[in-house]
DNA sequence: CTGTTAGCGCCTTCAC
DNA sequence: GTGAAGGCGCTAACAG
């Protein structure tokens, strides 16, 4: 049986809840009772049972952050924890403890997530590339504990959207691209139940359209992972017209993209230029360096778990932050001439 | 307020008890009732509150998962977040939380693993990539909560080791390289705080001494991560003598050595051979792609949560885990002409 | 089958 | 300053 508060009262003949409120430092205690209270307590090695004051002070002082499993989408360079590692570093200094649940498809026929907030009475959520689905949108929008998505929109009293502005990203990139000459440029997209890889596409297509540029059989889906980049490139070099320029929806996909390439006896970026997206470090390190779209993981992470604490603290309402992401310039770009 | 068991059995003129026990569908209660029971809940919108029933049951129904955190190690391709991953997976099925820690020296000195095991009620741990002190170990051997630690050896009553035979890893690399005629090897060491990275090194040192090979000039220290790689190398390579072969004991440093190697004008395997540790995926699309060390990371995390669960549940003692890794023999090696 | 009672371990009134 | 009493929301034991 583990050493509880009536415990040290009996070996002190005082009262528990004179223990109770010597153990929590409160004013109305002697400091000599408190010293003499911890003492006992170190002796007999007691530990407060944060499962009984969580009920009686009605205060879980849990988080709960969930994120779409691996099952679905798994890239090498996990872009949900790097979010869930920052976040960790963050709440370090709180004293909350983070639940962490994956999520699936299979999930949602037994516990809806806002089911898992409410038993586990989490004061927070954080989802983190949450499938695009319209049940998702719906069920999120009316949870009532305050809540954090990244990388997904969904307004709502109780949620704050934290994401990038892909528009603006592959924007970035044509524009680049376009400056140096291309204009049979291919896109490598991402699943499409991911809202990102969603938007990304989309802004390609909207501008590429509006400039008659867009062709279908430059267009191939990924699912974000380092093969499907590969392959994806492997069926663009073996069309009949090959692109000058190629954009890869993540970094990963393009480093596959440049396997492909390579394979094909193409050179980057002489016969055809590739640009990834995210910005990984090993971008900057692979020959050629990679040219990217960088977003800053990293301030969204701290960004989510402040706006997190500031809506549970201080009460304060949902924000939508969105992030412009920059282009990097690196060595798998180049000018054509044509 | 949120709607309690109370709530319900005033709607029904039951008794709360009776209530608790249609919820958990106990077979003592009327069919007929149970539904009624379920009407109200979904009516009202209840949800238990399992930090009460936590209290009552004295079953927490969390386990607790420690990784070192980001500011002494993170590699880009994280291995312990590899871990989580697959732990998390894998306890989906199980009606288990699980609380997540980063640990660092901070944490040291405010609240010990183990306190917060003991404060939260925890029924199990996993510890992963835990920095190698003898605090650590003193303070893991004598945990009293079933453990799973991962990659550092230690052994006590409730502690169980999962971990990967690096001497043997190293020694494949070794007998490899020998086969192919090298003698001058390089080897790039990851922190010296990782179990794992000493063991690799000690296996290095020790083969290479018996053989009168070693040579302290081709030595370097990294932190797993690329820019590490890439700095130690070029150390290497600024030596009078160039050794013939590198080994880098992460695949991630193996990368930032590519980087170096190619800036100095010098060619992979034609040049200089180059071998990695881990087995990531990534490895195989580089150019060249890169002969590694593949250790099962999946296997690894499997074994936790299985071995975790059996000691958790079936209280079946601690065991010691030692998976071997395999050489994947790729492009990034050749055979020397001297 | 269902109600009554008691209590998980802690904390917060309210007395004294 | 400290003690006594009550209760957080739930469940197990015992009655009936």
């Amino acid at each position: 049986m583990k050493p509880s508060i009536k415990e040290i009262a009996k070996r002190l003949n005082i009262a528990p809840s004179t223990v109770s409120r010597a153990l929590n430092d409160k004013h109305d205690i002697s400091q000599s009772l408190k010293e003499k209270v911890n003492a006992v307590a170190k002796e007999i090695g007691y530990k407060k049972n944060s499962i009984a004051a969580r009920l009686v002070n009605k205060k879980s002082n849990t988080i709960g952050v969930f994120f779409l499993s691996r099952e679905h989408i798994n890239n090498e360079e996990n872009t949900g924890f790097k979010y869930v590692e920052i976040i960790l570093d963050k709440i370090k200094d709180k004293n909350y403890d983070l639940i962490i649940f994956s999520v699936d498809s299979d999930l949602k026929d037994k516990k809806k997530y806002i089911d898992i907030c409410s038993e586990r009475q989490v004061e927070g959520a954080i989802f983190i590339g949450l499938e695009d689905t319209d049940e998702n949108t719906e069920l999120l929008r009316n949870i009532d504990v305050p809540t954090v998505i990244l990388e997904k929109r969904v307004s709502g009293k109780n949620i704050s959207y934290i994401g990038s502005d892909n528009e603006y990203g592959i924007n970035l990139i044509l524009d680049y691209l376009f400056e140096l000459g291309h204009q049979d440029i291919a896109f490598i997209k991402g699943p499409n139940f991911i809202e990102c890889s969603k938007d990304r596409f989309n802004a390609f297509y909207k501008r590429m359209t509006s400039l008659n540029l867009y062709k279908d059989s430059f267009v191939k889906e990924g699912n974000f992972r380092l093969k499907s980049g590969y392959k994806a490139t492997q069926e663009l070099l073996n069309n009949d017209k090959i692109p000058t320029a190629i954009i890869a929806s993540s970094d990963s996909m393009a480093i596959g993209a440049m396997k492909a390439i390579e394979e094909k006896g193409l050179r980057i970026p002489d016969d055809i230029s590739l640009v990834g997206y995210d910005g990984f470090e090993i971008g900057a390190f692979l020959s050629p360096s990679l040219t990217t779209v960088y977003q800053d993981f990293q301030t969204m992470g701290i960004k989510a778990v402040e706006t997190l604490f500031s809506m549970i603290e201080n009460k304060e309402s949902s924000v939508n932050l969105v992030f412009k992401p920059k282009l990097i310039e690196r060595k798998s770009t180049k000018k054509i001439f044509s």
